[in-house]
DNA sequence: CCTCGCAATATTGCATTCAAAAGTCAATAA
DNA sequence: TTATTGACTTTTGAATGCAATATTGCGAGG
């Protein structure tokens, strides 16, 4: 195998090779598995990523045990990585701690939130009705999401943001690649709405119970849904 | 400085150069932060950590990148790594994270746990019993940790339990350090004597609510104590 | 034709090496 | 005396090298 291009391509530009490679080659790498542009299930060889970013053996190694730590890779004692294969079972799991951790985030962010970051998710929300209306999956999934990472934030708990970051990274891929059946995703709208007037009358208790049952239902539909979409 | 002899002593088992140095770095590191014999806020250089495990750079940067990431280090970029310091509001955070997981697990539990998990359950409550009618505050720590860990583990929920072990070993240090006052210690084995009814009677909203407080409180009382014990 | 065993190859795990950044400290000037 | 500069040392970030393990391809035997 010819490596000389990419040899060259690193060594042209030295003044770089301080830059902070450890924190960039953990974002692009999980963008690749996040995008599904490394299959689940599929190994992973050191080498080949390697060349993809133009790094060494080294960094790279760094980056697949923290990813392994996260739970989107899984490392094979002398055998490499292959990306997590995630089941129904993981997706339902994981929904139902992300559930309970967006229901202490409302109960806090009732208590806390400012008009102004009221005013922010619903602007988030019109948003998202807008692409629901334009049946645009992509733009609705990145609002909705924008919505709930808003709510967490919100809590003003950064331990709470922080594991629900990570759980729900862990997932994403798998709701990205879920398309929803039209009933649920009126449905999921219409759950939004309540969810915004709870929020915006600080009824925590409310808010809580709708968000938990709004990611249960979500849990609901996901398996419902043809399994091989989620691999 | 003379490395001869560590280099020595590391090439003279050649025979177990490929151990599972990966994972046992990471739990040997985590056990010297935990115990508090590298102390919060301090530097940690590289150098010195590998004389005292025999091992090169590489495997151990590997496993500060893990620590690091799991939120018990900090990595000052081309400054080596400290200590993460646990200020007073994260461990409220934490322990507010950390409370609603158990509600959830205990909840779930409620729900499939068998008679015989409950059974082992309470007795390691008993045995806690008779750990606090000693004032065996270690072993007491240790019986209540696994008591803890034995419902969240019932929950059958391993995203939720290694969530919480994730939460509960980056906050161990303090509540380790943390001697509880003897009021306090009294009450929370009265809390976990109503904890142990719940579960036996499968009464999951009880539990959880249970399961809250005890945390709420516990909090409550790490607040009041002296805040530099949590350093 | 399929299965098993073994050599050749590839890949991983760790050690070592090299380069850049941060840290140290003494000499000098204000 | 104190602040500053600049050479020297230490430490980190990344690349390379080497030994051990896994994988693959091929031929022999059933």
């Amino acid at each position: 195998m010819d490596l000389a291009p990419l040899v060259a391509a690193r060594k042209s530009r030295p003044e770089a090779r301080r830059a902070d490679l450890h924190g960039s080659l953990l974002e692009q790498l999980r963008d690749l598995i996040v995008e599904g542009q490394l299959a689940a299930g599929s190994r992973v060889a050191e080498r080949v990523l390697c060349e993809r970013f133009g790094v060494s053996r080294t960094p790279l190694r760094e980056a697949l045990k923290v990813l392994a730590a996260e739970g989107l890779i899984e490392l094979l004692p002398n055998r490499g990585a292959r990306v997590a294969r995630l089941t129904a079972a993981d997706i339902a799991q994981t929904l139902k701690v992300i559930g309970t951790l967006e229901a202490l985030a409302g109960e806090t962010a009732c208590e806390r939130i400012t008009e102004s970051e009221i005013a922010e998710i619903r602007a988030l929300h019109l948003e998202m009705l807008a692409h629901h209306a334009r049946r645009d999956r992509l733009a609705y999934f990145k609002a909705n999401q924008a919505i709930h990472q808003a709510l967490v934030a919100a809590s003003g708990n950064a331990v709470l943001a922080q594991t629900y970051a990570g759980l729900s990274g862990r997932i994403r891929r798998a709701r990205y690649a879920a398309n929803l059946d039209l009933r649920r995703w009126d449905e999921a709208v219409a759950e939004h709405e309540l969810i915004l007037q709870a929020l915006a009358a600080r009824d925590g208790a409310r808010l809580a119970k709708l968000l938990r049952s709004h990611l249960d239902n979500k849990s609901y539909a996901l398996a419902a849904q043809s399994p091989e979409a989620l691999a």
